[in-house]
DNA sequence: ATCTTTAACCAAATTATATTTGGCTACAAA
DNA sequence: TTTGTAGCCAAATATAATTTGGTTAAAGAT
């Protein structure tokens, strides 16, 4: 991934692409004030450049049956490469697990875990999570409701 | 938003969609073995039932000079309506807080910050996240590394 | 100072893709 | 049995992406 310069256009389209990629060309070079070539152009260079890695669709969890969503806090046996290797491996192919961040503090990793009810996690983490040989503790804290998701960065300006 | 019943080809539709919002919809009638015009009113039929909520381009936090990440559990000052939303209109309008969700267990709220440096960060907590006059207490977890960031929910099949 | 190179841009042509149309089939309700 | 409806397809059309060729302006070289 090369290291780009960016400047105040590449910036806002940055933001648009962000906030709804499914943005016609078209549009875009008019909120940037700039023609389509130009902006395409900027578009395919962020691309290859590593900025704009990849575009995904957002759906509704609750509509489609995912009634729970999860942090876990979780404390290996012992915080040492080769444990972090196992620990992240076996999370790897769970797939109600859709985050893991390795983090200071308190624990040693946070999840974000996501399944269709309180059943299903219940079951989850005991059959898979807990079994983990290398966990040590885990501390789940339940979504009540999420008051901000946004999907754009805060840029800096330079 | 709709109750809308999903099939094996919406689910699979949606799969797709998650993973990559840019492959064009002869493509995604391929892979789904239907032809462009079922596939795309399929489609429609999702982003209207509100089951795709958004697209949004993903860009890397580092190549933008977004150096920290971390999750800051949060605690009120008494946990009472009112003082919940205090806080979630403050939070708003701070753009490096890019998530809040109120949970269950320790703290009230988690949320997830993205700023250039430990120093931006610094000045981030002190000036207007514990200026916040409902917030109580604050722990923040640094993110080290990300092992896992799936965009893609498990979709339960019925 | 003047040349040369390069990057960024635009308008317009072309290519690719999305979208609409009209009609067919199969299943379900009347 | 009939009628309506949902879901599909192929093909026509409309829209959008992409390429092309050429212009301008700024930076570095002579």
């Amino acid at each position: 991934m090369k290291n780009i310069k960016l400047d105040a256009t590449d910036r806002k389209i940055l933001e648009l692409l962000q906030k709804n990629s499914n943005i016609t060309n078209a549009q875009l070079a008019k909120e940037i004030g700039l023609s389509p070539a130009p902006t395409l152009e900027r578009v395919n260079k962020l691309e290859n450049a590593g900025v704009i890695k990849s575009y995904h669709a957002v759906i509704d969890p609750a509509s489609v049956g995912l009634g729970v969503s999860t942090f876990v806090m979780v404390s290996l046996k012992g915080h040492n490469k080769d444990n972090i290797n196992k620990f992240n491996k076996a999370i790897h192919d769970i797939e109600e697990i859709v985050e893991c961040h390795h983090i200071t503090g308190a624990g040693d990793f946070v999840l974000k875990i996501v399944c269709s009810d309180i059943a299903a996690y219940q079951q989850l983490m005991l059959d898979k999570v807990s079994n983990i040989d290398v966990v040590d503790g885990l501390q789940s804290m339940v979504i009540l409701s999420t008051f901000k998701d946004s999907k754009v960065l805060p840029l800096p300006n330079n």
